[in-house]
DNA sequence: TCACTATATTCGCCTAGACGAATATTATGG
DNA sequence: CCATAATATTCGTCTAGGCGAATATAGTGA
């Protein structure tokens, strides 16, 4: 029995608003730099050196789109690619991400993010400290 | 060395048209249809019921993107999922084509295909026979 | 060369969605 | 409660691309 709630629309429909969210180069280098971590928003706009307010418009179409989940830390918002879509979208969702790792726009972002913000992914909020530094 | 001629654009920009041209119901199911097998222009039209002019215009999209191949046989069109794109874009596609195999309404697209025109895909003209039967 | 058929293209209209700029919202610390 | 910082939303504008209707093009066979 499916669950209660879940409005299932029919899958090809599902597959289509997949597509179409992958359909835009910088949700897809929002996806790649998610990869398979959780990522604050700062960190995704100042390595992606793009305006944050495209950043946040890109990030609520992904979400409406159900493509990544959120967790609120405080004024701090921490995205990371869904893990339980229909199997079928999560399918193509994981292979998108997939795809695009061995992609060079995405590798140097992740190095520019890496280069910013140490050598590893922020898996959750610093104990106590701030997750965006007033670099500027 | 890449070939010479092919003005090879940034992979980010090539998986972005790739899933432009994946964001469209029609065409996913037009794809879903082609699957392995090379098929007719009037037996897609039939099957998916679209209008002529609709199955074309798609068809072109997916032609300039790359995603299909076609093939001239006296007035006939026979058109197949690409096989020869940049690595990362074929897998994608490979992948879309793949999770689409899956979803009822192509499953159905395929069952009404059958029904239609036997019980296998056409891999090229029939020898002397007409490919489209008048049938209305 | 002409009619016919399969396929492709064009046109006018309309909507989704991208962008930058401005503004609103929400949580935190004082 | 206020100021500030992080994030989100709204607005006006512009373009890609969807659709149906009409029309153009290209092979074929007489």
């Amino acid at each position: 029995m499916k669950q209660t709630g879940q409005k299932s629309r029919p899958a090809i429909d599902q597959l289509e608003s997949v597509f179409k969210a992958l359909a835009d180069k910088t949700r897809l280098r929002i996806l790649a730099l998610l990869g398979n971590n959780e990522v604050c928003v700062c960190h995704i706009h100042d390595t992606l050196e793009l305006p944050q307010p495209t950043v946040s418009r890109h990030l609520a179409y992904l979400r409406r789109a159900g493509l990544v989940d959120v967790r609120r830390d405080g004024v701090w918002m921490h995205y990371q690619v869904a893990r339980s879509l229909p199997p079928t979208a999560q399918t193509v969702l994981n292979a998108a991400v997939e795809a695009l790792t061995g992609v060079r726009t995405t590798e140097e972002d992740r190095k520019q993010f890496e280069r910013a913000f140490g050598q590893l992914y922020v898996m959750s909020t610093p104990a106590g400290g701030a997750c965006c530094a007033p670099r500027a």
